[in-house]
DNA sequence: GCCACCGGTGGC
DNA sequence: GCCACCGGTGGC
């Protein structure tokens, strides 16, 4: 992908129900990344993906942030509301109460499927990462990031005291997996809601779009937003136009996330030498399945998007259970019970 | 090879 | 029966 200052990202995090219950995402923050700490005593050090797996690893300061990530400039990271418990995240990210350092809030649920992780945008200035305290609110930067970049003194609107000298809100961390989004995205009218959902990995596709029209109703083409729009031509009267909608979906920035048409009855393993493996179409092991994973609290490893953004940025925890995103159905994949399984500290690009 | 579109289906 | 989700396909 050629540089560009209007690239975005979404960063991708999957829910995992812990035995007892509870989720292995933090309430007081990333759990693998974490907010940098103001005074920046926690800040984990980054692991450059972009080169090979055992070295690289590098200081996360401004300086190396403004070589490496040139062409990282205004890119967002995405958390999913919808999928993580909005109403939490809304409560919690309170403009007035917005504490970015430690209240980001992964809460509780049972879904198991990736969710888009946070909303964030990074400063054209000094690149640095800031939360977007809501979905709103970065469509509307997304809406404009081409002719509008971003900076801290935007983030100001929700953060009064932020600048580019403060750490950034959050590191590209630790096996959630990261993908671009596509910029100058018009927002939805109002009343409808736009809805990504990221797919299982290993599907033939990364995400879907779909949009809310106002009365609940789904509608997941361009082909049904017309059909409704005329039959419900009140919308139309109202001014909703067709250029408020928009299908396009971010690419996982890994590579293998997402896997080709593959022909049926394939059964030999696909992924030429990372540690996933699949089957296709057969039951995937669990064991056999790089899930998309987020690292535990207590080993963390850094990422960080290099010159090139459409490197691929995933990284595993060790030795953390994860729970792949569970298929509806099995025949789609694995069986539920086994889907708890181990990754390695790495995962090969 | 990508992607827009939509059919099928399992879970609820 | 509805719908969220996934897979397949045809057009480009």
């Amino acid at each position: 992908m050629p540089s560009s200052p209007t690239k975005l990202t979404l960063k991708v995090g999957r829910e995992d129900k812990g035995i007892n219950g509870s989720t292995k995402r933090e309430e007081n923050g990333f759990s693998g990344c974490g907010f940098p700490d103001r005074l920046g005593n926690s800040i984990w050090k980054p692991i450059d993906l972009t080169s090979s797996e055992e070295d690289s690893a590098v200081e996360d300061n401004a300086e190396e942030d403004s070589k490496s990530s040139e062409d990282a400039r205004k890119q967002l990271v995405i958390y999913d509301p919808a999928v993580n418990g909005a109403r939490e995240i809304e409560a919690a990210l309170d403009p007035n109460e917005y504490q970015p350092r430690n209240t980001f809030p992964f809460t509780s649920s049972s879904v198991l499927l990736p969710s888009v992780g946070a909303f964030t945008v990074q400063c054209a200035n000094c690149f640095k990462w800031r939360l977007v305290p809501t979905k709103e609110k970065y469509e509307e930067i997304r809406e404009h990031i081409s002719e509008e970049p971003f900076s801290c003194e935007t983030a100001r609107e929700w953060q009064p005291e932020i600048s580019c000298e403060d750490p950034t809100d959050i590191c590209q961390d630790d096996g959630r997996l990261w993908a671009i989004d596509k910029p100058n995205i018009a927002q939805p009218p109002p009343g409808w809601e736009r809805l990504l959902r990221i797919r299982g990995e290993g599907s033939t596709k990364f995400a879907d779009v779909y949009y809310a029209a106002p009365s609940g109703k789904r509608l997941r083409s361009m082909v049904e937003i017309q059909r409704y729009l005329l039959q419900h031509p009140e919308y139309m009267e109202a001014g909703v136009t067709m250029s408020q909608f928009s299908f396009q979906t971010p690419k996982p920035l890994q590579e293998n996330y997402v896997r080709k048409r593959a022909p049926a009855c394939l059964t030999t393993p696909v992924d030429g030498g990372s540690n996933m493996v699949r089957m296709l179409p057969g039951i995937l092991q669990p064991s056999d399945v790089n899930p998309l994973a987020w690292a535990g609290p207590d080993e963390h490893t850094d990422v960080r998007l290099g010159p090139s953004v459409s490197t691929h940025l995933i990284e595993a925890s060790p030795d953390e259970p994860m729970q792949h995103g569970q298929p509806k159905s099995q025949k789609r994949s694995f069986v539920p019970s086994e889907g708890i399984v181990r990754c390695s500290k790495k995962v090969s690009l």
